[in-house]
DNA sequence: ATAGTTAATCGTATATTTGCGATTAACTAT
DNA sequence: ATAGTTAATCGCAAATATACGATTAACTAT
């Protein structure tokens, strides 16, 4: 569902920011970032080797997380390797931090 | 899916992340929550008025948002009120930050 | 007691997500 | 040419998410 800009006034893409939340939104998607980050770059079958979960779901998470951008792929076959997106991942951070720096002190509220 | 500390040896609880990353991963429930920060407190009701979408799937967005902690209600029949729960958003904020600040600036991916 | 108001919940339909095994594609090595 | 390797994709099943209208619950006002 797109939000229009008459509903939310505010200057975050909300529905750009909710693509990015959705991706995080899977342990195993986080791990795989987490992985991906520690080791710069990684070889799909590393990740397949230490999830507990069948190749073809790795490959699908994986999909995933291109998909939104987070993540970039390269394929030599029969390996592909795949790293994080720097771009988009700094847009992410942006995004988010906008998103949750709000000033949320202002403790008025009565319940 | 729950991440085994066997395979995530950080400190990050990535099943929690992934909780709160999954609330806000709808650009309805993040447009929720905006609303709820601008007006520190605000009834059920002005919600409805102000998204488009029936009052029975906003009450459930606001249930699955307190599910995950994120925010707070009370009811007062007929009336209902909610804010954002500081102490878990704060923890969201936290583990968040901690998760996307990691320094992805090691570009040596060969990518 | 009755009617009105508001939001939660129920029941249902549809779409999406998650997961798996099997197959396929794209290479390398023999 | 054949076999081996790896990861993407396909087909499917099950679970979950999203949305709606109708109903219900919990009050207030008359």
């Amino acid at each position: 569902m797109k939000i229009e800009k008459e509903i939310n006034r505010s200057r975050v893409d909300v529905d750009q920011l909710a693509r990015f939340a959705k991706a995080l939104g899977h342990p195993i998607r986080l791990t795989i970032l987490q992985h991906l980050d520690r080791q710069t770059c990684c070889f799909t079958g590393e990740l397949v080797d230490i999830l507990p979960i069948a190749q073809s779901t790795v490959s699908q998470h994986l999909k995933e997380l291109k998909d939104a951008g987070l993540i970039q792929g390269e394929v030599n076959p029969p390996k592909g390797k795949y790293c994080i997106n720097q771009d988009n991942w700094n847009k992410a951070r942006e995004m988010f931090c906008d998103f949750l720096d709000v000033d949320f002190n202002s403790s008025s509220c009565s319940i």
